[in-house]
DNA sequence: CGTATGATTGATGCAGATCAAACACAGTGG
DNA sequence: CCACTGTGTTTGATCTGCATCAATCATACG
C-alpha cells in the first residue's frame, strides 16, 4: 500500500489545524445544535447501556437517532458472516441514515457505553422540517459529514501503514471529542484491541504493537492502571507520527 | 486481514440475489426517477468529456449534480499529498453531497467518459422540495444509498483478500449497470489498473494478477482486442469466487 | 516507424498476519 | 482473604500475501 507517494516532503499541518469540513455547520457548535434539536423536535429520550442495540440490520426503518451522550459503534454484517465495524458515533452524531433508502436498516448500532439517545420519527422529522427549514439544514449537514468522514476512513485504510492508521484513529477520536466540548487529552477507549483492529482493517496484535510503539515514542501515554485509557498530550504529535510513517526513507546523510 | 472468520461454511447467496438496500427507493427504477427529476427540477444540462472536473476539493459548495449518463470517479486528496479514489458514480447517482456540511466540496469529481450531468442549485432544490415532498425523499434516498455503499466499500477493503476485492469490485459494477438498465454482462473499465488498485487499496500489479486469475478460472473473459473490456457471463460466478477466496483451507480429502 | 503509456509476468523482500506463550486484571466463590 | 477462572493485552517467533523491483509486451499515436 501507500504506493502513491508524490514528492512527499513532509509538510504536515502544524498541531491543531482542523481539516476543512470538520467544523460544525454554519459555525454552530455541537452543544447549541443539540439544544436546538431538543427544543424543536421534543424527541423521546432513551438511556442506553453498554451492549444495547438501538437498531439492527434488516429491521424496518422508521426512526433516526441523535446521540446526546455516550458512544456507539456501527457494525456491518455480510451475508457470509463477515463482521465489520464501519463507524463510530459520538455526541451530536445522528444514527440510522442507512435505513432511509432501503426501508430497512443496513447495520447494527451498538452502544459502547452508558448514554442517552434521542429517538426521532423520520416522518415526524420531515413534517417539522417543512415548517422549520433550519432543521433540514442540520439534517443534511449531518448526512454530509457522515459521507465525508466515511471517505476519509477509506482513505486511511487504503493509504496508511498499520502504525499510522492507529495514530490517525486516535487523532480523530481526540479531535472529535475536543470539537464537541469534551476532554480530548485523556480518552477512554471503550473498545477492545480486537474491535479497534477490525475497524482499522488489521489484527488485534498489530493494534497492540502500534500502541506500544506510540507510547515508547511518547506520542501517547497510558494511565496508571490498565491500558484502556490513553493520554494524548499533543494531538499534533499524532499527526507528525503519521507523517513520519509515510516518510519514504530515513535518507540519513546528505 | 480477514481475521474474523466465524464458522465459515460457504453459504453464499446464489447468483443474482441483490443485497438488501440495493434496490431503488420505493420500488421506483432509475429511469423513472431520472425522468421525474428532470421534469421537476428542469436542471441545467451539461455535457462532459473524459478528464473534465465537475467540482474540486476546496471549491465553494453551491450545486448538487445528477449523473444522467457517463461515469465519474470521486477523488480525495489529503493535506500531505496522498490521493485516493473514494467512489465511483454511475447513471442516476448524485454528486456533491460532501460539500453541504462544510460549505466547500471535500473531493474532486472527475469524468471518466463522455456523459451528461444535470446541475441543480442546492438552494433551488430545497425550495422545490418544500412544495414537492417526493423530491426530498429522492434526495434523502440518494444520500442514504451513498452512506450504505461507502460502508460496504470499507468492509470490502478490510475483510477481503486482494483477489476477492477485485472480483467484488467487478460484481458491484456489473450489478449496478444492470440495476440501471444497462448491459452488465460486458463492461468497459475506463480506469487504468493503477486507478482500480488505488480504489481497492492495492497495487496495479495485484489488480493485473487478480484479473488474469479470474480470466484463467473463466469467471470473466476479455474482449477480442485490448484488456479494457471485461465480459461477465455470470455475476453469480464472481460472488462464488469471492467465497472461494474466503474459504479457510482447501480441506482436501474427508 | 519510433515513442509513450499501460499491461503482464517473474523474482525478491517485507509489513503485517498467524501462531504461541506469558501476563494483567476483574470477578466470583470458598 | 486468597485461589481460581475468564477475558483482554502484550510480546516474541515464524510464515505469507502482497508490495516492490524489473523486464517484456501490447496498443495508440505523432
Amino acid at each position: 500500500m501507500l504506493n502513491t507517494n508524490p514528492t512527499n516532503t513532509a509538510q504536515f499541518s502544524p498541531s491543531l489545524t482542523l481539516p476543512a469540513g470538520s467544523r460544525e455547520c454554519a459555525g454552530r457548535n455541537t452543544m447549541d445544535t443539540l439544544k436546538l434539536l431538543g427544543e424543536q423536535l421534543k424527541p423521546q429520550r432513551r438511556v442506553v447501556h453498554t451492549g444495547d442495540t438501538i437498531y439492527q440490520a434488516g429491521e424496518r426503518f422508521g426512526n433516526l437517532y441523535i446521540l446526546n451522550s455516550g458512544f456507539f459503534k456501527i457494525v456491518n454484517l455480510s451475508a457470509d458472516g463477515r463482521e465489520q465495524v464501519v463507524g463510530l458515533k459520538f455526541r451530536g452524531d445522528w444514527l440510522g441514515f442507512d435505513g432511509i433508502a432501503g426501508g430497512r436498516y443496513a447495520c447494527d448500532a451498538v452502544a459502547m457505553d452508558t448514554g442517552e439517545i434521542w429517538v426521532v420519527s423520520y416522518e415526524a422529522l420531515l413534517a417539522t422540517c417543512a415548517v422549520q427549514p433550519e432543521l433540514l439544514q442540520l439534517l443534511h449537514a449531518a448526512m454530509s459529514r457522515e459521507i465525508a468522514h466515511d471517505r476519509d476512513s477509506l482513505m486511511s485504510v487504503c493509504t496508511l501503514p498499520a502504525d499510522a492508521r492507529v495514530a490517525d484513529f486516535l487523532r480523530y477520536w481526540a479531535q472529535t471529542l475536543a470539537e464537541r466540548g469534551m476532554r480530548g487529552d485523556e480518552i477512554t477507549l471503550r473498545m477492545t484491541r480486537a474491535e479497534i483492529g477490525n475497524y482499522l482493517g488489521m489484527t488485534l496484535e498489530s493494534v497492540s504493537r502500534a500502541l506500544s510503539r506510540l507510547a515508547r515514542d511518547n506520542v501517547i501515554g497510558f494511565a496508571t492502571k490498565g491500558r484502556r485509557d490513553v493520554q494524548i498530550p499533543d494531538v499534533g504529535a499524532l499527526s507528525a507520527f503519521v507523517q513520519r510513517c509515510l516518510a519514504p526513507a530515513p535518507t540519513m546523510l546528505q
